[in-house]
DNA sequence: ACAAAAGTGTTCGGGTTACACCCATGG
DNA sequence: CCATGGGTGTAACCCGAACACTTTTGT
């Protein structure tokens, strides 16, 4: 058998809730190819670390972002994808709450930011194509998992998860119905805060409670949104 | 940075419905580490074929079987799991037609047989752990896409996709409700041929309308069996 | 007092669940 | 005629969808 010279790498499409819209974190390439083009963060896998640990490394050293949820996404291995080398990328899915947003991307745009998700500029190689499922992914699970808690603060309004939700599955929901069936569910504890913003009636603060959620998975409680 | 030494594989873990029961396909090692051990069929990813070409051929050569469906499932990477060299396999999940169950397992159950599911024998590498992982995917997806027809042969009797669900999801289901479910989708066409298994009332044959899926699917109909 | 956002309850309808009897065939 | 599996209808219940008015605050 001939010697097999396959690069594998790992990238990662991590996404974040800011300003009332989904936004995604790029970095901005300083080498060939597509120098200068947007793209996820990621890159090869070392020797001796797990695939994990390298998304967290390389999110680390280009984004200065730590991910409060990772799961792997799909893996991406066509030739000629990469115009160097045949590199087999698996990808993965994070998000990161408010309060991880990565302080570069904050204090500097020029080589990692923030992105809307409706505003994007083209992306290198094939990462359009991993955005996109990363999309859809993010979409499905919020329906059947509790993963929106984890693009807010820890404490965060009713209000705002509303938002989330109607921002990430791009429809309208009926804020009574809502309200009802995620209260139903027993995971949100009601804090005695109170946070008026502006103008309008002060709303409730809430907060996800973890263990409760593992309790009732346990037991085989299904969370689902429609 | 130090050259990357990573081999990329790809294994899969191919499900077949025979004898009322599910089944798995395995192959018996002839090589070391883990000689004689049973191992899902897999192997080094060639240098310029995409890895669905490879688990194709992978299959081909080690199993003759041809799947029927082929989605990518996850990738594994933890060093260590291969002791020789780093590996990262790529996975993927198959199922094949009763009409395409390799003569291979039929006729030499030495290197390569279908095994029911619950009776599986010990595993090589994370085999184990890679096989658990399709299960419940298969678990899962049978409920909200029909692959349960890739695994029948193309005419079939209500009561072996009964029994297929049954077997699979591991629960009663009412047949009533069930045959009604089904049929209200719209997705099966009901033969004028019939069939008589010994005893009992002659059944009546159905076939999968794939286009007749696709069409629906197209208008946002959502294939669901709870 | 007015605008803005938060908080809350009821009704209706469709779909899922539970359930039992008759039919066609082979032995 | 009996055993075996196939084919079918109806009633109860539950959950999701639709929907509007009151409360609390800032200006």
């Amino acid at each position: 058998m001939v010697r097999q010279n396959i690069k594998v790498a790992v990238d990662a499409v991590v996404f974040g809730y800011k300003d009332k819209a989904l936004h995604v974190l790029l970095i901005k390439r300083d080498v060939e190819p597509y120098k200068d083009s947007w793209a996820i963060p990621g890159g090869l896998v070392l020797e001796n670390e797990s695939l994990e640990d390298a998304v967290e490394r390389e999110l680390k050293e280009e984004t200065n972002v730590t991910v409060d949820y990772l799961e792997q996404l799909y893996s991406f291995g066509k030739p000629g994808r990469d115009p160097r080398n045949r590199v087999v990328s698996v990808t993965y899915f994070g998000l990161v709450k408010p309060e991880h947003h990565s302080i570069k991307a904050d204090t500097d745009a020029n080589d990692v930011a923030w992105f809307d998700i409706n505003e994007l500029p083209e992306l290198a190689f094939d990462h359009a194509v991993i955005l996109d499922m990363a999309k859809k992914r993010l979409r499905n699970k919020l329906t059947y998992e509790p993963i929106g808690f984890d693009l807010l603060a820890d404490k965060f309004l009713f209000s705002d998860l509303e938002k989330l939700y109607m921002t990430i599955l791009d429809k309208q929901i009926d804020r009574r119905n809502f309200r009802k069936k995620i209260l139903s569910f027993g995971i949100l504890e009601e804090l005695k805060e109170k946070i008026s913003e502006g103008r309008g009636r002060p709303a409730n603060l809430f907060k996800f409670n973890h263990k409760q959620y593992f309790k009732l998975k346990e037991e085989g409680f299904l969370f689902d949104i429609k």
